[in-house]
DNA sequence: TTGAAAGCGATACCAT
DNA sequence: ATGGTATCGCTTTCAA
């Protein structure tokens, strides 16, 4: 028997993608016919046997529209773009994320996160988003500019929202206000009565935009009370943690914000391993409050954040795109409250 | 003096987007110069004046080009669409996708993160990606089904790529065998003397994806060596795992495999609350390596995931593109380490 | 060096 | 109840 050596792998036959001309084709209608039947336009009436015939030459062929011809020629999308964020995603913010996605699919919107953010958007990044003529963008974090609002208006959107530390001309924001985190901390600290007060700051890239407000706010909580603030550079690390224990002595500190439960975990336990007692010498708070810190003896406090619900974020970016022209709302979402367990 | 009413916020002149016949026309020129222009274009040569003008033009406009027109024009895209995984994602997988956007964005694709994903894709979600025409189309996790990987491929998608626990039928695989995490945590323990192991089995939603293959793997590697086996389920609370802690004299297990680290440090911390040794009562093994787990007292034995490199991916992903018709190619690429430390 | 015009795929108006 | 056709914004041959 003869063997017939088969056309290689390589380069089978590239069927063509079927149009909807070629539905019309086989179903021996008019394009016009099959974009009715597949879209159900009401306002025409086709006859059932029609219907079928499309539906039947549709699913034979694998028809599937074409989206970028649809909305060129509709003029707008429900293309929803949100650019990655800037700073690396935790579980909180992975979880709103999702539940917008969730909410905005519900209103019918098609969200699509857009491209490996690296640095801050420039006013280029944009202009990518712009050329997918979304209706609207969601921008997370800190790092666009009126530039970018200004391309992002012109190209058609017609909502732009960043939800982030502070707001942007032009722009709707959701002000997720992180001085609050330090301010809540550093209180709650100072309450307890330290005066004495280190705060860590990751060295991690892209956590600055949490971290210097977190500071910052504590610096404003600190203000006129006679207390001191230490900077502490601290990397996610076991030994840039034991560095920082070894010197603990020389810092006479009594309290320490630790910008987050995990480099809060991490330094405690290197704190610990070094024979400070917690909270006796040195009270330790976190904020995030993640199951994880519970589970630290001693307890870990920590400042709990509330972030907006995805719903509610949907509701607003639904509000804005019916009525683009409505002056930009700007609203602080972000809740905070000091969890007081065992560490301070 | 007399005020005089603003227009009401709502609904101001809303500019048409310009276009590039915009352009032209402020240019003075043709709709093609300012093709020419803006892509510049080598196989023509246009004068150093007009070039000048059209992007001053361009600029003044706040032009930025339609890419649905343009990949509706051009008969492609470079689009890569990238499903939301159906599994909460973890610091592993995040860095893994931002790696990857980054290696695919250096080769000049666009990676657009789609939708959010509820449950197992059905073929009506691939039939979602399908229309925005992408290029190629990266699953992560279990769901996608044969029908779905035909729908893409009709629809001209070059490479069809899943990442998981298994192969799909017409569709490149990179295959994250959990198995052999499983496996590797229950011969560390069984190689350590341990013969009654039990496996917490989360109770999380979306899970299973790793749980089932994790719990199969220990199977395998205690099949016929009479050890035995009990499914611990288990839900990230603390009362949960407190429950849990409570029954451990019943249970009469001398290991666990806790899935990962982060349930094993919850674990952890109940059974050492009720005066469980460990590891000399109980041996205690996580999973994925988390700097947090090394804090832990005992430190945590895990096992350690290696991920494909996101730039090796990205040139699968490339390869595929560029040769479409070669034979789907499937590669175990889920590397897998114990790490002992002191919990075992 | 530049311009006119065809055409990508889908939709909606206007006829029939 | 259907079909013809102009149109969306852009790229690209072909002519001038």
């Amino acid at each position: 028997m003869v063997q017939i050596p088969e056309k290689p792998a390589s380069s089978p036959a590239p069927r063509p993608v079927p149009t909807s001309a070629d539905v019309a084709r086989l179903a021996g209608v008019s394009r016009a016919t099959v974009s009715y039947v597949l879209n159900n336009t009401r306002a025409v009436r086709i006859s059932e046997p029609t219907r079928v015939r499309v539906r039947q030459a549709a699913e034979q062929l694998g028809y599937v529209p074409h989206a970028a011809a649809r909305s060129l020629r509709a003029g707008h999308s429900r293309t929803v773009v949100m650019p990655a964020p800037v700073f690396p995603a935790g579980p909180l913010y992975s979880r709103f994320v999702g539940e917008l996605q969730g909410a905005l699919g519900r209103l019918d919107y098609t969200v699509v996160q857009y491209g490996g953010g690296a640095g801050p958007y420039g006013d280029a990044a944009a202009r990518a988003w712009a050329e997918l003529r979304p209706i609207a963008v969601l921008v997370p974090g800190p790092g666009l500019g009126p530039g970018g609002v200004e391309v992002l208006r012109r190209s058609g959107a017609r909502a732009v929202v960043t939800f982030g530390p502070e707001a942007v001309e032009g722009a709707h924001a959701l002000i997720m206000d992180h001085e609050a985190v330090g301010h809540g901390a550093a209180r709650h600290l100072h309450d307890r009565g330290r005066r004495r007060i280190g705060v860590v700051m990751p060295e991690e890239p892209g956590l600055e935009t949490f971290s210097l407000p977190r500071l910052e706010g504590v610096r404003r909580a600190l203000r006129g009370t006679g207390a001191t603030l230490t900077e502490l550079p601290l990397s996610y690390e076991e030994e840039s943690a034991g560095r920082l224990a070894a010197r603990w002595d020389t810092l006479r500190l009594d309290a320490v914000f630790a910008y987050n439960d995990e480099y809060a975990m991490l330094l405690s336990r290197a704190l610990q391993d070094r024979g400070v007692r917690i909270p006796a010498r040195t009270a330790v708070v976190g904020a995030d409050d993640l199951m994880l810190g519970r589970l630290l003896r001693p307890r870990l406090s920590t400042v709990r954040l509330e972030l907006p619900s995805g719903r509610e974020l949907a509701a607003l970016v639904d509000r804005a795109v019916r009525d683009p022209g409505a002056a930009p709302e700007r609203r602080v979402v972000l809740g905070v409250s000091v969890v007081h367990r065992d560490s301070s």
